[in-house]
DNA sequence: CTGAAAGCGCTAACAC
DNA sequence: GTGTTAGCGCTTTCAG
């Protein structure tokens, strides 16, 4: 293994300090043009490469800008991430990314080893069953930057990215009533996350609008994912007066659901109209298409990361802190899956 | 911005020497119990952080594994992740991600950079575009271990963990002879790409096997995303005599392409059996369901990144070099998409 | 425009 | 079992 060049070797061989060498590297304009030159060819041609670790050392700042996702092998999530990755590649930040698995603890570790890794800045969406965000106070202290995305934690004074789950879970379900549907089911996952509460808020507040009684009898949790379609359908047929519609919160939950369904001999949208979330492929795949709100992943991870990255670079730190919220337009797909009348909502 | 403590502030505290405070702290066995605890008590107490870059620097070994896949937003490369992020992170590891679009010169880029931030290993994943893998050579010439994963580089002298592309070809393609089909045609990516240039061979190499006759006429290239199943359906529905078989090589696409053969009014498996790959969840959503082949993406990733760790923390340095592929066991998955006969095959 | 010197925080010899 | 010392490679005053 053959030794690691230095800026030091670079000035002995150039004759100069390696304080201009690394003015030079750093393309600091107080250095003579031709030395600036003279330095990037022999660096090159030395095979010379930047060590990272002393720079940070000296500077007390790496590149690096963290991210926790609750799970990496989901279709939205992955849109996000790359999303990020495009804008930080772009500026020259690297991503560490990890994943909590939805669980608190794993949260909290890898919250941890972040901050131990001096990340820059952190981006987070929590866990399932995270209720405390403490976990992330220690990032405050030190001044930073932690920002939230689709899954936010409301009590800090962080920036959250999102989009109106409210607005997008009361716009499905209007659409439903408006198709004809009086006795609406909703599955949604765990309430903890503001995203799925927020939706539920949505559904009470359309049926209340349209003067539905609102029933507990009629809100399904669910883990929503294909597995769990199944036992969905199973429960919605063994409702007393089956439901004519649904509400899913999660398309690839919702497109299990009415293969179930179908199996069973239901007709969708004829005895039960179905609206899913998030715009995943399979939405558009599904027979019948898949009634869906359109749930900008990429574009959510992109105003993310370059929401942080003007607050590391901003000077004037602190005064975008107040940017609360960030929300995305979202937007209703309507498909077949819902469409009971011909006329469209 | 309160000042970060170090061990030289627990030292003093504890009037120990500095040399103590960092053997206790990485649980050296030489350290009196007593004073370890005592100084675990101290540095947690003062709110100690250990600066990685400074033990980096020092250690000239930074904790990182860098990952570069053709595109984050892949269902199939996130559970790929998804394995890798479990592993790393159970043994220690972070992970630095980045995505090359399938660009070759991003791919350039984000290997530099990996170089740069002195990662401990690499895991890749090729661009549909890479043509050579020089690239790669400074991490070689470094020792540094580069692993590929799934889209591997035959060339260099670096493992790779893979599936037998050719055999899932070939599987897939004699399903679909013993199914009665005699015009088979097959879809797939850039020849480019190892994966899919042996399953054109499987292909081929299974209608030979069975005395049919190959044509350039039955194989068609394409991005294999969701739109390009659209055109497919065109092409083959244009095919003089309309072929009856069609292997594609992405269930995203096959899917897409089922769905419109069928709006066509082309019966699936009646007229065109049809079989995708990767055993997608839309697989198991599309109807008929997708005949497919499964390609264990989380268990991919959890033995690269074993792989890779395993080389790292092997004292012997380079004697498990030898493993130059690891072979994954992917299995045909027979469903409706394909059954002309009652019999399976 | 350039250089000398100091130090970021940690670890690894080498001593005791 | 503990301490002394030196130095990883870089950046940053401060002084020319």
């Amino acid at each position: 293994m053959n030794k690691e060049i230095t800026i030091y070797d670079i000035a002995k061989d150039l004759g100069v300090s390696p304080t201009t060498v690394s003015r030079a590297l750093n393309d600091h304009p107080a250095v003579n043009t031709k030395t600036k030159q003279r330095i990037f060819e022999a660096a090159d041609q030395m095979g010379y490469r930047s060590n990272v670790f002393a720079s940070n050392l000296r500077r007390k700042s790496t590149n690096n800008i963290g991210i926790i996702v609750p799970r990496l092998n989901s279709s939205f999530q992955s849109s996000v991430l790359a999303g990020m990755e495009k804008v930080a590649n772009e500026a020259g930040f690297n991503l560490i990314i990890s994943q909590s698995l939805e669980s608190y603890e794993k949260e909290k570790a890898n919250a941890r080893s972040m901050f131990n890794s001096r990340v820059d800045g952190l981006l987070v969406s929590l866990a399932g069953n995270t209720e405390k965000t403490e976990h992330f106070q220690a990032f405050m202290d030190k001044g930073i930057p932690v920002l939230f995305f689709d899954r936010v934690a409301s009590q800090t004074g962080c920036t959250g990215v999102i989009i109106d789950n409210r607005q997008a879970g009361y716009n499905a379900t209007k659409h439903l009533i408006q198709q004809g549907c009086k006795h609406i089911v909703h599955v949604l996952g765990n309430l903890n996350i503001n995203v799925y509460a927020e939706r539920l808020k949505g559904y009470k507040y359309a049926l209340m609008d349209h003067d539905i009684a609102f029933s507990q009898d009629n809100v399904i949790h669910s883990d929503l994912n294909e597995e769990a379609g199944e036992d969905i359908a199973k429960k919605i047929m063994a409702m007393k007066p089956m439901p004519d519609g649904l509400f899913v919160s999660n398309d690839a939950c919702a497109a299990s659901c009415i293969r179930s369904l179908k199996q069973a001999g239901i007709a969708i949208p004829g005895d039960i109209a179905v609206v899913g979330f998030n715009n995943d492929v399979i939405s558009r795949l599904i027979e019948p298409n898949l009634t869906t709100t359109h749930y900008p992943g990429y574009e959510m991870g992109e105003v993310a990361m370059k929401n942080l990255i003007n607050h590391l670079s901003d000077s004037t730190e602190g005064v975008l802190q107040n940017t609360n919220t960030i929300t995305l337009r979202s937007e209703l797909i309507i498909r077949d899956s819902s469409l009971k009348k011909k006329s469209e909502a």
